[in-house]
DNA sequence: GCCACCGCTGACTACGTAGTCAGACGCGAG
DNA sequence: CTCGCGTCTGACTACGTAGTCAGCGGTGGC
């Protein structure tokens, strides 16, 4: 008479067994005090025998809490986004924290809105923004939830929002002062789109070398992340003698320009250097062999969802200090410029 | 006198301002028959005001189900994977089911095991395999929660697992005809590690189509998917004369391969026919721009999560017919051999 | 010897939702 | 007019967990 379509076992019937009270299985699950070590282990192996598994549901019903994490992304399989993600899950799992995914197609405006709401029915009890654009519309976010944005994000505020960046503007300048360090006259770039705010400090960052070395500032290149918009800047760029040195805000862009480039027949690095930005693993195989900004997501998403866990908790927390998360990757697709024209 | 630290409004708080029963908010909200459309109206209007969200805790509590599925990833940033998993992402959310991942480390045996019981933790009404590795120990998961497997698994069994997989035996097989179908004695192969599934087809595949052309079959080569395991595998290649075409079983390592054979001076695609498998946005880009087997995962990951959920929410379900999902991508890194050697 | 206190245990209850069942009302058929 | 039915609404309850508080027995101080 199986009429009980196997229903999973629950706390009283781990008691049952045990011959204890509901509440005292609950006590043992939880490690608290205040249980003789011969109960613990009549409760421990009761569970065991069950199968037992504590209710989330119900967990989370009577703790108001989920203990999970929402992360809003933007669904692209670029390599640093990618990374950063499996950063963010790893973790969050570290620290206690089931983990949930909302992707949003880029240039879908109300997408980043209809995420987080989709996040917030499901239940969490933080969010996370991954990839922070730029939307149409400003962004208010229920009050109660905290909100971390891994790069600060016009349109995007309320007392729950934390910002915390990766050095995007030190990685821009890194890439430029490379270049001008080897002697070229200015640093040509070509950037990632203008709604990413991860593109705009880039460009920041290449800006500043600029200024500081006394360097002209040619006109700037946008493209998509894509290597085929890559391709189109490198295009422009091969058309141009004075271009001897580029800085491109990705990787894969990068791998369009250098295929531009080879097909005006205008050698890398003898005439051109390019310098790139992730050092996705191919990175080291292409040819030539690129020279890139690697920048360390382990660390700045540990900081900031300890940050975002801080908040969540309610306890103070020492803000940590921010750590240089980028560092410059030599290769073989920058040298110093031929002498003279 | 806010005492109350801001908890969110209740189905009870909407109905005292509405004026009804909670039972009656719980109805509107489910959008169930047999409410007046006055009340529905005032109901409507009532959380509005509130900001009224269903609780989904209590939801499952009561329901005793998630609408949640949770993913078993790798947490590697290949295109391939990476593609699956925002796909995933994008079907789950469509038929209403949130996303949960865990990645596991690949090499760490016991790491798929512990991910399935991390997410029946977190409390999820199905489980998807992502990338099917084989595991040092039998998987036994949990009867009563269905399991996917994006690709069938040794040691992996049990009456609510699925398989379901990309026609991967096919995208082999379609490489290596390209090959033979210009005029190569043979095809070279570079795989992928041999613990992962898709590798494992993808050699059968091009064994299958070896043979049924009576071509000799060559020693394989195995790399781990990345462009260095690709580049060892390429030195290997360039040394030998004989070989004049390879499938390289993903995009990723054909870049080490290419890298390889134009360090050795052997030309693609004149000495040398390389094709890939993937389609990375890379692709297109190399030198030369790699020819490629492209895999369509919107279709089969679609096929597969259908079959999921109708088992997790018991409906009989017309099983649907296998898509083809492949199909080759011509650039120009293959043509025929040359004549005689 | 009495009381206070500590270590341990359990009864009771809240959490927010939806299922069950019963009741109220209006309307048409007999 | 009455009966039956269909439409609409609400009271009550279960779901599994953990917080609160009370109670029990043993021990040490006075």
């Amino acid at each position: 008479m199986s009429e009980t379509r196997r229903r999973p076992p629950g706390s009283t019937d781990v008691a049952r067994l045990a011959g204890v009270s509901q509440k005292t299985v609950s006590r043992v699950m939880n490690g608290e005090p205040y249980v003789s070590d011969e109960i613990r282990e009549r409760v421990l192996a009761a569970a065991r025998e069950l199968g037992y598994r504590r209710n989330t549901a119900a967990r989370a019903l009577n703790l108001g809490r989920f203990h999970r994490i929402g992360v809003v992304s933007l669904g692209s399989t670029l390599y640093g986004p990618a990374s950063q993600l499996i950063e963010l899950e790893r973790r969050a799992r570290a620290i206690g924290y089931a983990f949930s995914v909302v992707n949003t197609l880029e240039g879908d405006d109300s997408g980043v809105a209809r995420a987080v709401e989709s996040l917030l029915e499901q239940g969490v009890d933080g969010i996370v923004l991954s990839e922070p654009i730029d939307v149409g519309e400003q962004l208010r976010i229920e009050p109660g939830v905290p909100v971390l944005s891994l790069g600060p994000l016009p349109g995007l505020a309320g007392p729950d929002v934390i910002i915390n960046s990766p050095s995007n503007v030190d990685a821009g300048r890194e890439a430029t002062e490379h270049l001008l360090g080897l002697g070229h006259a200015t640093v040509w770039h070509v950037a990632g789109p203008g709604r990413w705010w991860a593109s705009r400090e880039r460009v920041r960052g290449w800006r500043a070398a600029l200024a500081a070395a006394g360097a002209p500032e040619p006109p700037m290149l946008e493209g998509d992340w894509t290597p085929a918009s890559g391709y189109a800047a490198g295009r422009v760029l091969a058309a141009d003698p004075e271009v001897t040195a580029v800085f491109v805000a990705n990787d894969d862009m990068a791998i369009g320009v250098l295929r531009a480039l080879a097909e005006a027949g205008r050698a890398v690095p003898e005439q051109v250097s390019v310098i790139g930005m992730d050092d996705i693993p191919a990175a080291a195989y292409l040819s030539p062999p690129l020279t890139t900004i690697r920048q360390d997501f382990a660390a700045s998403v540990a900081q900031g969802l300890a940050l975002l866990v801080e908040r969540i908790e309610g306890r103070p927390g020492a803000s940590a200090p921010d750590l240089p998360t980028t560092h410059l990757v030599k290769r073989q697709s920058t040298r110093p410029p031929k002498e003279k024209t």
